[in-house]
RNA sequence: GCGCCCGUAGCUCAGCUGGAUAGAGUGUCAGACUCCGACUCUGAAGGUCGUGCGUUCGAAUCGCAUCGGGCGUACCA
């Protein structure tokens, strides 16, 4: 149960019914409906709701908004209410003063649902796909990566507390031009290992890293009469698939240990073997959104694109004016391109597996590619623009000392994401990749993330859950268990620390929605620091284990209750609850 | 050119379905443990919310314009 909700629908409900007699005894103008918002006030001296329907009636009402709030308080009657008192304010503003029963409310909401504390059903048991990082398998991963496995990670798990039915699901891209390049440098590299490396060529827009000379010692080791017995397609291809069995299940275990598990690893080749891809091509073209030019088959995206943003509310003159270009499906060689593959695939997740949205997490250089594939898939007939949703991330920007570190796996420069856990716990690095929202960059300086200090909000955090659990067997020790609910007298809680606290608490189901709202998981970390940060407060200010015998009871009970919260936020990040630090 | 993202305290960023005196962390300065974990807390200082115009009772938030930064605009993926 989401409690601000329950109180913001109190207020339009009482305010609707003071409306109602008020206009019934003529104190103000009848035939008007209450508009106007409820909203929780950021200064706590306003009391702990605002509507201003006075001020929004104002104009209708052709009266002051203060008498209008006047009129309405007038008709009020809190019996029965979450609230304790009203009063009238600045412009008009009529604001709400919880009472204890709230209070007791939201502390036996956490206690009665545990584990599930949070949850909330706007999913509706929706299936909604979260495909993320998704890297060419043609080398390691770097601090990109990261960052998006670990968005993609928790915002399948807000997703899931919310109330979708999840899957999660790597593309690995096993095929195309990528994969060609790739075994053409493995090629390269093991000639060079022959007939030494000034006696053969490196291609320069080849992959210099040093993992691609790794490969191609490995492959000779099992081929040590490379490159004798075959041409050199037919060693290309082996040796690909000698890098790519390599490659992905070493993807697979570097995920696994930041804790990223997936539903499905799906092979991009497997939609060219078996014809998908051409099909879909196929469907494109009897639906009238290809041509043909140059020996290669073109699709109509300036067509579909216009189309689509005429449907979003664009003029058709509007649509005229911009730049639109069309895309190759088929190369002039025969070969599909990726983005034929990319639309074949997207098919797949709609229409063949039936999931009603499809979010997938994409560096935000590629951002010139949502609308064209929303769009071809349009052109499918699959509702691509309402169905698939891109999280635009911006790129890690890597510091050491103060300086940007480019990250690049042509140039051989790239950070592994391996290699960072050597250096950092993977809590730290779930909680730092997970700091800011998608859309800003995110500075990751090497020299300060290796230092293991308060200066990483998330000791913050753990800490605040250690010292309650702590806290809870100290005074277990002393006799006092953690009461249910119902035996708490919580009027008791009158100290500001308290109140703010239990707020808080109340607001995590709301924050979780707002997260799957708005495909933001960031807004967790700040949200688990304030709650943190208002426990730390509490407990400053109130003492626990020396408070008379109702007080400990009712204040040991918020402190367990936070403890309850912190671990289910922490479990949504994936990022431990320890006991002791 | 066209399109997308971003300009808020010295620094890093929240706040953006319009609400009251614009917040936090960090840094600087001044304080708090004979006391449940000082990995904590309290206070001070620090702002033309890039700029201008508009809509509104009310704009950091919405609209238009403009300046600055990043990115995209491949028969690459």
């Amino acid at each position: 149960m989401n409690l601000i909700d329950e109180a913001k629908k109190q207020i339009e409900s009482l305010l609707n019914t003071a409306y109602d007699s008020a206009a019934a005894r003529g104190t103000l103008p009848a035939g008007c409906a209450l508009r106007g918002t409820v909203e929780i006030p950021k200064d706590v001296v306003f009391g702990d709701y605002a509507s201003s329907a006075a001020m929004a009636a104002a104009r209708d009402m052709r009266m002051a908004p203060r008498k209008i709030a006047q009129a309405l308080v007038d008709g009020l009657d809190l019996n029965g209410t979450f609230f304790e008192s009203v009063s009238i304010a600045g412009a008009g503003f009529i604001n709400f003063r919880l009472g204890p029963r709230w209070y007791g409310d939201v502390i036996a909401a956490v206690e009665r649902e545990g584990r599930s504390y949070g949850a909330c059903d706007i999913g509706c048991g929706e299936k909604v796909m979260v495909e993320f990082v998704s890297a060419n398998p043609t080398g390691p991963m770097h601090m990109g990566n990261a960052r998006g496995g670990v968005l993609g990670d928790t915002l399948a798990n807000v997703l899931k507390l919310a109330g979708y039915d999840t899957w999660k699901e790597f593309y690995v891209n096993d095929a195309g031009n990528q994969v060609h390049k790739f075994a053409v440098s493995i090629y390269a590299r093991a000639m060079q290992e022959k007939v030494g490396e000034e006696n053969f060529a490196f291609p320069e827009d080849g992959y210099h890293g040093e993992d691609i000379r790794d490969l191609a010692r490995a492959f000779l080791q099992e081929h040590p009469e490379f490159p004798e017995g075959r041409d050199e397609a037919a060693w290309e291809d082996r040796m690909a698939r000698f890098g790519l069995d390599r490659n992905i299940p070493k993807m697979k275990s570097d995920l696994l240990k930041y804790g990223i598990e997936y539903d499905q690893w799906f092979l991009e080749s497997s939609l060219h073997e078996s014809g998908y891809v051409a099909e879909t091509v196929e469907l494109l073209a009897k639906n009238g959104w290809t041509y043909e030019k140059d020996g290669a088959l073109w699709l109509k995206t300036a067509d579909l694109l216009r189309k689509k943003y005429i449907a979003e509310g664009k003029t058709p003159e509007e649509a005229e004016k911009l730049d639109l270009k069309d895309d190759v499906l088929r190369r002039a060689n025969g070969f599909y391109t990726y983005f034929a593959a990319d639309i074949a695939y997207h098919r797949n997740k709609i229409e063949e597996r039936g999931f009603s949205k499809v979010i997938n997490v994409w560096g935000a250089d590629h951002h010139g590619h949502v609308a064209r594939l929303q769009a071809a898939v349009d052109g499918l007939g699959l509702e691509g623009s309402k169905r698939i949703v891109i999280v635009l991330m911006q790129l890690v920007n890597l510091l050491q000392d103060g300086q940007p570190v480019r990250m690049s796996k042509r140039t051989g420069k790239a950070i592994a994401l391996n290699d960072l856990l050597d250096e950092i716990s993977v809590d730290a690095a779930r909680y730092y990749f997970n700091n800011r929202a998608a859309t800003s960059p995110l500075d990751f300086d090497l020299d300060l993330a290796v230092r293991q200090d308060s200066e990483n909000p998330v000791y913050y955090v753990q800490y605040a859950h250690a010292r309650i659990c702590t806290l809870l067997g100290l005074l277990a020790g002393d006799g006092h268990t953690v009461k249910p609910a119902s035996q708490i007298r919580f009027e008791l809680l009158a100290d500001e620390t308290e109140k703010a606290l239990v707020k808080q608490i109340s607001s995590f189901p709301e924050e979780i929605k707002l997260a799957a709202r708005d495909y933001d998981p960031s807004r967790i970390n700040r949200y688990l620091m304030e709650l943190a940060a208002r426990f730390h407060r509490f407990y400053n200010a109130c003492r626990i284990r020396d408070a008379e015998e109702d007080l400990l009871d009712a204040r040991l009970k918020l402190a367990a209750s936070v403890r309850a919260v912190l671990e289910n936020g922490l479990a949504v990040l994936g990022v431990t609850a320890p006991e002791k630090m």
